[in-house]
RNA sequence: GGUGAGGUGGCAGAGCCCGGCUAUGCACACGACUGCAGAUCGUGACCACGGGAGUUCGAAUCUCUCCCUCACCA
């Protein structure tokens, strides 16, 4: 039985789908103006995990993903650089696409744009008016058209169902100036009348552009209808964005509530303060790859429960390769051994045994990677201890077959690094070169070719059944 | 000011909801293997839970209190 922690409850709970076999999944995705760093790494592979446990567990998963593409920042952005903001908001999504896919993050069923739903979000506004859930303003300075905003008074009942503040509470903590033409300094914007130069588009207040919250309602609506599994996103977009969706589906389509399951990621932080664009203290996911690989960037993230808060440093990362290795280690040794016989050793049954049984219990707890990983590598340690040439070929397969669905499958530890084969061959020259050598104690030239293979980023080890190699 | 999260061995980090047991990995020491190295295995050391108080036969886990850090909002 799958538990998961429901931020909305603050606590663990059964999951039940709504509808038997079947999962409806919202997560929150980027806003385009900026390539991906580590913390959102962080946040789409915990959930790329979470989804590929759903589907073991057998599943079928509608996962929906957006892209903001259209925002403040993003039109901010576009004048610097001189681009549209349709321009530069594609060219993002592009490259986030490009991102998520060298993390070997598989794609969500949908990738819905923000303005590719227009008009689905003008009905939902046109709704909450008519039914006094919202309100239009007058023109901000410099805008040619209204503004619409959420009335937070009018859903003062629904109001916090997620975080537990309380409206009173808004009002009393209200130090900064506020917006005049609002009626509470909470409620929040759903139409924005356009500025001159700015984006637009036609709606019944004139020219302008939807607010932040708004698109992932309409998208949520249009994609798994007005009541789904689960929202999730990373822990900063609990409020006010998640809280206001709920604001505006819920007296939208008046079904309560909107998803049955809120999940929410930690953050990353480097030396404790949150990765983020605005503290220039983040680190893009295209400039750690050029150094690190995929699995050891999804086992480093991967090396902690999902809502823990992670520290990144070069030297957390280090150790979680040196770690990585090990279990790396043992699954291709697997794949090179040749079995024959027909022995089926109790402590290596029990072991796969347990192995399987912890992962899964792990996975059912909420989630937990880091438990799961642990699994693994207890079997790791009995695997490598094992002498496999009088082992049952079956046994063998089902060894390897736990690091496959479980290593690789769920948690997608072994992507498979491709190497030229020129260059393989090159590789498997040098080592019969390098053991010709040896056999002849010419020790200065075998090592002379191990350096030779090492500035070429290959590892050789030499074992009892003969020299093994593998890319480092 | 409001709300939420967190403080665990040298490091990373589970466990805390459902008190009693052991994480797991890295790093370290010694041994085995090796021409050496690496990888691997074995053994060992560290045996910890922010401070204080309480509940209990027993608390990292429950209660209270204090300290510190972070996040979101204002």
């Amino acid at each position: 039985m799958l538990r998961l922690y429901n931020t909305a409850k603050r606590k663990m709970e059964d999951f039940h789908p709504i509808e038997e076999g079947k999962v409806g999944m919202y997560v929150c995705g980027l806003t385009v103006y900026n390539d991906m760093h580590l913390g959102h790494a962080r946040t789409y592979i915990a959930f790329d995990v979470i989804r590929r446990w759903l589907e073991y567990l057998g599943y079928e998963v509608n996962f929906v993903q957006n892209h903001t593409d259209i925002d403040d920042k993003i039109i901010k952005k576009a004048n610097d650089e001189g681009l549209t903001s349709h321009d530069l908001a594609n060219k993002y999504v592009s490259r986030t696409m490009e991102d998520l896919k060298s993390l070997q993050v598989r794609p969500p069923t949908h990738m819905p744009k923000a303005t590719d739903f227009i008009p689905e979000m003008i009905e939902i506004i046109s709704d909450l008016i008519s039914k006094g859930n919202a309100y239009v303003t007058d023109p901000a300075q410099g805008a040619l058209a209204s503004d619409v905003y959420f009335d937070v008074i009018s859903a003062s009942e629904t109001f916090g169902t997620l975080t537990g503040q309380k409206i009173e509470d808004m009002e009393a903590g209200a130090r900064v100036a506020v917006d005049s033409r609002k009626k509470h300094p909470s409620d929040f914007v759903l139409w924005k009348g356009a500025k001159p130069n700015e984006p637009n588009w036609k709606s019944p207040w004139g020219l302008g552009r939807p607010g932040w919250h708004i698109e992932c309602s309409a998208m949520s609506l249009s994609h798994l209808g007005q009541h789904f599994d689960i929202h999730g996103g990373g822990i900063d977009l609990r409020f006010p964005h998640h809280e206001s969706e709920i604001l505006q589906s819920e007296c939208h389509t008046g079904h309560s509530p909107m998803s049955n399951y809120w999940l929410h990621s930690g953050h990353l932080t480097v030396n404790n303060a949150k990765m983020s664009k605005s503290l220039d203290n983040f680190f893009l996911v295209r400039d750690v790859m050029k150094e690190y690989s995929a699995p050891i960037l999804r086992f480093y993230l991967l090396n902690g429960h999902y809502r823990s808060p992670i520290d990144f440093s070069d030297n957390n990362l280090k150790e979680s390769l040196s770690a990585y290795r090990r279990l790396e280690g043992s699954y291709n040794r697997l794949l090179t051994i040749e079995s024959s016989g027909l022995e089926r050793p109790s402590y290596l049954v029990e072991a796969t045994k347990a192995c399987r049984d912890d992962f899964i219990s792990a996975m059912n707890d909420d989630f937990n990677t880091r438990e799961a990983i642990a699994a693994l590598f207890q079997l790791s340690r009995v695997s490598n201890n094992c002498d496999y040439s009088l082992i049952d070929t079956e046994l063998l397969k089902e060894v390897i077959e736990i690091f496959e669905l479980y290593g690789n499958k769920v948690l997608g530890l072994f992507g498979l690094d491709v190497l030229d084969s020129n260059l393989e061959s090159e590789i498997e020259q040098l080592i019969l070169d390098r053991d010709e050598a040896r056999k002849s104690k010419n020790w200065s030239k075998s090592d002379l070719i191990r350096d030779r293979l090492t500035s070429m980023g290959i590892e050789i080890q030499d074992t009892p059944e003969g020299t093994k190699w593998r890319k480092i």
